[in-house]
RNA sequence: GGGGAGUUGCCCGAGUGGCCAAUGGGAACAGACUGUAAAUCUGUCGGCGAACGCCUUCGGAGGUUCGAAUCCUCCACUCCCCA
């Protein structure tokens, strides 16, 4: 492959290449390139949005070069100031342990594990001392950090900004130093960061990486960057009908985008679909999105699944078993409201009579209007509750 | 170090002694319509209770009062101006 070929494979999905040039150069040089990406573990899904990155990544991989993920359990103590109008909260040890498992097992559904290198950021940036600190500081100005979009829109609204959040920038910076990365990807909001990094590389006489931006992906509300903080994410590893129906949900108005970062289909045919029928182009790429997390078969059935349960609004057949707890029989007899709050269903009793009194909730397909309605409990048994859209339990009387 | 302003429910924000579980907006959730889209309309939106009601909430701790989100004291935190 061309150094042509292999900058047009790469330039795909990306907004920004600081600079092309730069990458040419070291595509020629033939050996393999080390692709640096920083990994929150404040969180413990790789959602849609994230995998837009990593799939760029795999693209990498593809030409042979290595991916260097950096699990960023050091700076998770301070927290990504990225976008963000608040300081935010810093997770404990425990954690950070706990998340990194979890994403590590899920990266590998897009990541080439041979050609993968993990490395933690704490090992170096947590050994360092105070005099290692100032020193790396004193490589950086005050105002080229407040030149950041996020501190001089918090400075101008009067919005606190704490020290430590200002190092935020110099310590990922000073990863692509340890790390000796050719490449840095990130998603857009990660430019300055990552830009960083390039300066503080020249000052310990490295040549700098490459900066590769990514679009972000717009979340399930059709709002927000897709993250987890805000719930209106997909993660991969969602069940093939959560990843389905979540898809469904997003607004028309994404479907461009969404077809151009969550899958392979090319651009023109995916455009022509959404202008023929917006419908049947999301139902397309919510197939395309289940068949590359899980498989084109469960994306068929994910697919009959939405059609009988949401389009056609048959009765439900299949779900979760959820036994019914014994001390909320009395006498036989089970206090619906009270059921579906103790199954989680609701977050009150008081949340639940309300579900049942706007007509929420079903058992059987059949609505139950009562909000006291109390039933008996072996009646229940093997019946199918269904509270608001998308909730349903398969009853389950415990003998 | 000195002076000033502020901290209210998921968010913004009103409330300055009883009519305050606390106006309004946004978000969220549910229903109708539909394509689990958009737009629109309706309802819900601290907890418990069938209900009169009860309990917890307005940065934290005390106090005044028959009664406090509202007044006083101390503490914590934030912002602004000056140095």
């Amino acid at each position: 492959m061309t150094v042509e070929e292999q900058l047009a494979l790469l330039r795909r999905g990306t907004t920004e290449i600081i600079s092309e040039a730069d990458l040419a150069e070291k595509l020629k040089s033939g050996k393999p390139l080390r692709v640096k990406l920083g990994v929150d573990p404040t969180v413990a899904h790789v959602t849609l949005g994230w995998a837009v990155v990593l799939r760029k990544l795999r693209d990498f991989q593809k030409l042979g070069h290595t991916a260097v993920l950096i699990i960023g359990d050091f700076t998770a103590q301070i927290g990504d100031p990225s976008g963000k109008s608040k300081t935010r909260p810093q997770l404990s040890h425990d954690e950070v342990v706990r998340n990194v498992e979890a994403v590590s097992k899920q990266v590998y559904k897009i990541l080439d594990p041979a050609l993968t290198e993990i490395t933690y950021n704490a090992d170096w940036l947590g050994t360092m001392t105070f005099v290692d600190v100032i020193k790396l500081c004193s490589k950086y100005t005050v105002a080229r950090i407040m030149e950041r979009d996020d501190f001089t829109n918090r400075w101008n609204e009067h919005r606190p900004i704490a020290m430590h959040e200002i190092l935020y920038p110099l310590c990922q910076g000073y990863d692509s130093v340890m790390v000796n990365s050719d490449v840095e990807l990130g998603g857009t909001d990660q430019k300055f960061n990552n830009l960083v990094g390039r300066d503080l590389m020249q000052h310990w006489g490295q040549e700098p990486q490459v900066v590769m931006l990514c679009p972000l992906l717009i979340g399930t509300d059709g709002k927000e960057k897709m993250s987890q903080s805000l719930g209106n994410y997909i993660s991969v590893v969602d069940s093939p009908n959560d990843m389905y129906g979540k898809t469904m949900s997003i607004p028309d108005e994404l479907l461009d985008n969404w077809f151009e970062l969550c899958t392979d289909v090319p651009m023109a045919e995916a455009r022509q679909a959404i202008m023929s029928n917006p419908y049947e182009a999301k139902k397309r790429l919510a197939r395309e999105i289940v068949g590359l997390y899980h498989s084109v078969e469960e994306a068929e059935m994910a697919d009959q699944f939405f059609k009988e349960t949401f389009s056609q609004r048959q009765q439900v057949v299949e779900a979760e078993d959820a036994a019914i707890p014994h001390d909320l029989i009395a006498d036989g007899v089970v206090a619906l409201a009270n059921l579906i709050a103790s199954l989680g269903l609701a977050k009150s009793n008081g949340a639940a009579r309300d579900l049942i009194k706007a007509g929420a909730v079903s058992l059987d397909a059949e609505k139950v209007m009562d909000p006291f309605a109390k039933l008996q409990a072996i009646e229940l048994d093997g019946k199918i509750l269904r509270v608001g859209r998308h909730q349903f339990r398969t009853l389950r009387l415990a003998r």
